[in-house]
DNA sequence: TGGATGACCAAATTTCGAAATTGGTCATCC
DNA sequence: GGATGACCAATTTCGAAATTTGGTCATCCA
């Protein structure tokens, strides 16, 4: 998404551009979208406001390419997981995966809940879509039910449809917490292993799957993975 | 919580009351707390707007006792709910049921969503505490899993708080809506089963619980929803 | 000579005092 | 003596001036 244009040399420009990146992520996170102005951006990656102007067209589209960058990550190391441990392929595990992702990461956490605070113009996108759709979360999450449902991961009696916004539901839920519990007494890791039980209790076969479809599985979920962060580039 | 303060007479006055509470409920949920304004009131209800003072202090006071009077109405539906069926009183059924108060009442949905537009200066109380927590929701909750857990009806392996925490997350995110499905294609029924699915699945025990125990918990249950309803008149 | 820059511009946002509105009171009136 | 609406202080809204900011481009060196 970095303009096309040539550069002193492509190297020196690619770190030119990361630094700028770091910089927008750092106040992001710090002030929020609409807080953030270019030329501070500039003032701390130590460039004129106008070489902003050369890597992207607009803010805009600087921090959208910030979002893609740490969703392109966290998907790079779920699908990782999935590679090192089949089981992790699981609904109830790969879940809390995410869930332990958005826990770490601000950007990631204000995608998934909808911080219109932090995300500012970048909550929508122009046509009015929430980005987290824009982004293909939804797609990735139907295609893993669709998997998951042909390997006997999750018992295909119930509709698919049912599945993905129960998962959807819960998963947001968790992400957001509850509103009549007061505080924050429980560890990140802690909910997110409360999280995984619930989604593994309402969803998997209470059969114990076998060692060759676990692995096909896993080898589906983790293509899925996969296309999902490479869509991001496109 | 009404003023006490002479009327023409004791029955005149109580339905004068109703219908200053009836149009301020009309407003509420059209306009929000912010937008009603106490002459608006006054106006809808045919009366003078220093009529309104003589039944309530401020404002806030006359909606904080509409806020409970649909609790309490709510809370006394399931209560009987519960003494038509004792199964009614299992963890999934009485969520489910919960869930579809909410659904069918504005003013309820606004309280569980934690929904400022609408609540207002109602959503967070002068100390700072979120309404559902001081209309003592979470206490209820915990006094229900206590009960369940009592009777069997949930495992008593896993701690009390995670349960509580699980129930009021999933609670939550079914309120809200997920983030990444697109559109509301689910009946709030529908929604009600998977919730109720979700939390029997999370946490009720496997076995079927007997008769006798079922119809004792449903006693329990009964009398901790009326206990927490009779609360909010104190 | 072309990549980097910051002065510059239109548009959007913030400021802040004036004007309007509103929660709450109370002298007045049936 | 219960009900009322004019009235008041305090808050909110309005709006135009002032400031800020996203984006451009003539200028400047390396």
């Amino acid at each position: 998404m970095t303009l096309d244009r040539l550069a002193a040399s492509p190297q020196a420009d690619r770190e030119r551009a990361e630094r700028i990146l770091a910089a927008a992520r750092e106040l992001l996170t710090a002030w929020g979208y609409k807080r953030v102005t270019v030329d501070e951006i500039a003032r701390r990656a130590r460039i004129g406001k106008g070489t902003v102007y050369l890597h992207w067209k607009t803010k805009q589209a600087l921090f959208a390419e910030l979002l893609r960058r740490d969703l392109h990550k966290a998907l790079g190391d779920v699908a990782a997981d999935v590679g090192q441990d089949p089981s992790a392929a699981l609904p109830g595990r790969l879940v809390r995966e995410v869930f332990l992702r958005q826990a770490g990461d601000p950007v990631i956490r204000a995608v998934h809940a909808g911080d219109s605070e932090i995300l500012g113009a970048l909550a929508v996108s122009p046509n009015g879509v929430p980005v987290i759709q824009e982004l293909g979360f939804h797609a990735l999450l139907a295609r893993l039910v669709e998997v998951w449902r042909a390997h006997g991961l999750v018992a295909v009696t119930a509709p698919a449809a049912d599945q993905i916004y129960t998962i959807d539901a819960v998963l947001t839920g968790f992400i957001t917490g509850g509103i009549a519990v007061p505080g924050e007494g429980l560890r990140p890791d802690h909910r997110a292993d409360l999280l995984s039980h619930t989604i593994k209790a309402a969803l998997e076969t209470s059969a114990e799957p076998d060692e060759a479809s676990l692995r096909a599985a896993a080898r589906d979920v983790l293509a899925a993975l996969i296309a999902a962060r490479d869509a991001l580039v496109a």
